[in-house]
DNA sequence: ACGATATATTGATGCTTATCAATATCGAGG
DNA sequence: CCTCGATATTGATAAGCATCAATATATCGT
């Protein structure tokens, strides 16, 4: 699952075109919404804030369960969900997995919300 | 509802502070998770979008009934979150309803990624 | 090979939300 | 005043989501 452009056939279905005709494409709503909901749970924000924080760049599950009140599982559900949304990524060192913040993805985020 | 910054008192419940101490409190966290929800479905994006490219500046909820293939009061329903989320600004003239952007809202909320 | 530890997955449950149909409200014009 | 048109609210329903308990998987140390 990418982030990467995608190009969307202006489906000519509108009734008229007051304006809005630039407006974004159904599709295109929907890849962005998909980022925009994994942002949209406090304690996601908070793992997110957390990974940051990290002067190593990086935070194994056992450093994220603890600040959050959640429990294990929980919290590994939360970050798969930031992985698939292009924000985090994971690597698996022996029995540790290690979550740190995809380069730029935050900013690309950002820019979102200013070509809406 | 506002948007400014909560001070919130650390709780000092997390039993140890592996370099998070300085992350996203509870309470901010769940501030901020509004205005993400707000923006995590794609129709509000599409709003959005329509609203913003309109080059008077406001759109009345007629113009943004059609191109969504949703009924008046679901749109309605969308524009009242984003009203909520302090994105949009609702002015009523008459029997209309002109939403418009609030000026710097989508800028302050990319702030929200960069301060994280 | 075995037990211990770290993480992920599954299944279930309660809560939230997106949507619609029906109705209410509110302003304009006759 | 009464009707019409625009928007908002309510109630109901179905889908989605966050959370947990239990279990599975995988890796390390002995």
């Amino acid at each position: 699952m990418n982030l990467l452009p995608v190009f969307e056939p202006v489906t000519a279905d509108s009734c008229r075109a007051p304006a809005g005709a630039t407006a974004l494409g159904a599709e295109e709503a929907k890849q962005k919404a998909m980022v925009f909901k994994a942002l949209a749970d406090p304690n996601r924000l908070r793992l997110l804030s957390i990974v940051k924080a990290e002067t190593s760049g990086e935070s194994c599950v056992c450093d994220l369960t603890g600040p959050l009140d959640l429990g294990q599982p929980t919290v590994s559900h939360h970050l798969k969900i930031l992985v698939e949304a292009g924000l985090l990524h994971r690597e698996k060192r022996g029995t540790w997995a290690y979550y740190s913040l995809v380069p730029g993805a935050l900013e690309e985020t950002a820019g979102l919300l200013a070509s809406l």
